[in-house]
DNA sequence: AAAAAACCTTGACCTATGTCAAGCAGGTAT
DNA sequence: ATACCTGCTTGACATAGGTCAAGGTTTTTT
């Protein structure tokens, strides 16, 4: 199919190649909050998104979910554990209608290894993965709450127009209440301000930088 | 040299690679406490260390130094920064008197990228880093501090031979005080036993792994 | 439009861990 | 032996952020 060349990982194979690749996976659908893995699981197959958006979470001692990263279609997820057969590290969740290519890893692994072009692009996918837990790691263990918000503000202003803050505050492992009286402390000195609808207006960029 | 011929990560070149690697690269010798790169820098020079250890961190908003890991010989530093040519994302400094391979990253790429051979060798370190990654997450984001300290027991314990309190505390990122807290908190509940000299001996794995 | 559900805000309180300070023990140097 | 580090322990206190609860507001469902 098509919708495998479209991913930019494979964009490169053969047609040959493409056909092999078609006969080792399987295009699967899965509805908002169905869970792809678990933490703990197996891994058997290595999964790339097709359409929709999946969460990665893990899950602390409380039950409580520290979220850590969003895919978006075209990602690979979970090389790792595939590589190293090592169980998932933490959850996946769909977090709307979305469809995955599902293909079996040893038979990829068989197959596909020694192309270099394929090496190149996991080599990719890695490295983005690796700034990924980087700057969950900044986020999570050096940044305070206000720093978070802060940095969240000014670099994802706009998803404030579409997200709840709910859901603004489980991406930054937060609170609702801690991201509400950081929103207030922010607009009492004057550092942003909300208007009617949830759209933020940085008043002062230079000082929520110094915040960080 | 031989030197570079044993480093896991270059033992499969030919001796004609292994001229070409040598002409772009240097070994520098460093002492215990020296800084091989800053957090921020500008990334210039893949390196490999060959003796010695190096410990890498962040530092959070208070100045207090985040353990993220340590290098022993034959790690491969920093690939992440060199590949995206972002700013080093931690500082590494030398815990002992050191000597590392500098190599010339600009030149490595050209020369070596298509390699088969290294470019698994640099899945597999990214895969590692990706690893310890991911622990580092386990670690600040998950665990309470007796958590660590239970962790690092039961997969570390001869360490507290070897190590005093406070470096035991680093490595945990955590104050000397709590981790004298929690020992005795443990001891006094039966979990360990505490003889003269530092050995610690486990009495109860069982409830120890209960306290992950 | 009415009812129900979800969301936001604010206050009071809790908890884990860090900070500061003091005392003590053991090892080393004088 | 004495003095002096360095590291360990313990206590009192501080602080960031979470928890619980209640009231108000918005959104969704009926």
């Amino acid at each position: 199919m098509d919708r495998i060349r479209n991913v930019s990982c494979f964009s490169k194979l053969t047609d040959e190649q493409l056909e092999k690749l078609k006969k080792i996976s399987v295009i699967k659908k899965y509805k908002g909050k169905e869970i792809l893995f678990y933490e703990g699981d197996a891994p058997i197959y290595l999964y790339v998104l097709l359409q929709g958006t999946l969460k990665v979470y893990k899950t602390n001692h409380k039950g409580q979910q520290i979220f850590l990263h969003q895919f978006y279609p075209g990602g690979l997820v979970a090389e790792l554990a595939n590589f190293e057969n090592i169980p998932y590290p933490a959850t996946a969740e769909f977090m709307s209608d979305s469809e995955v290519l599902r293909i079996d890893y040893k038979a990829l692994e068989k197959d596909f290894f020694k192309n270099p072009e394929i090496s190149f692009e996991i080599i990719k996918s890695l490295i983005a993965k690796h700034k990924i837990l980087i700057d969950v790691i900044q986020k999570e263990v050096i940044l305070t709450a206000d720093a978070k918000v802060a940095k969240f503000i000014l670099e994802n202003g706009d998803l404030f127009k579409t997200l709840k803050n709910t859901q603004v505050a489980s991406i930054l492992n937060l609170t609702p209440e801690t991201l509400s009286r950081t929103l207030s402390k922010f607009k009492s000195s004057g550092l942003i301000e909300l208007d009617d609808k949830h759209h933020i207006r940085v008043l002062n960029p230079q000082k929520l930088e110094e915040v960080l």
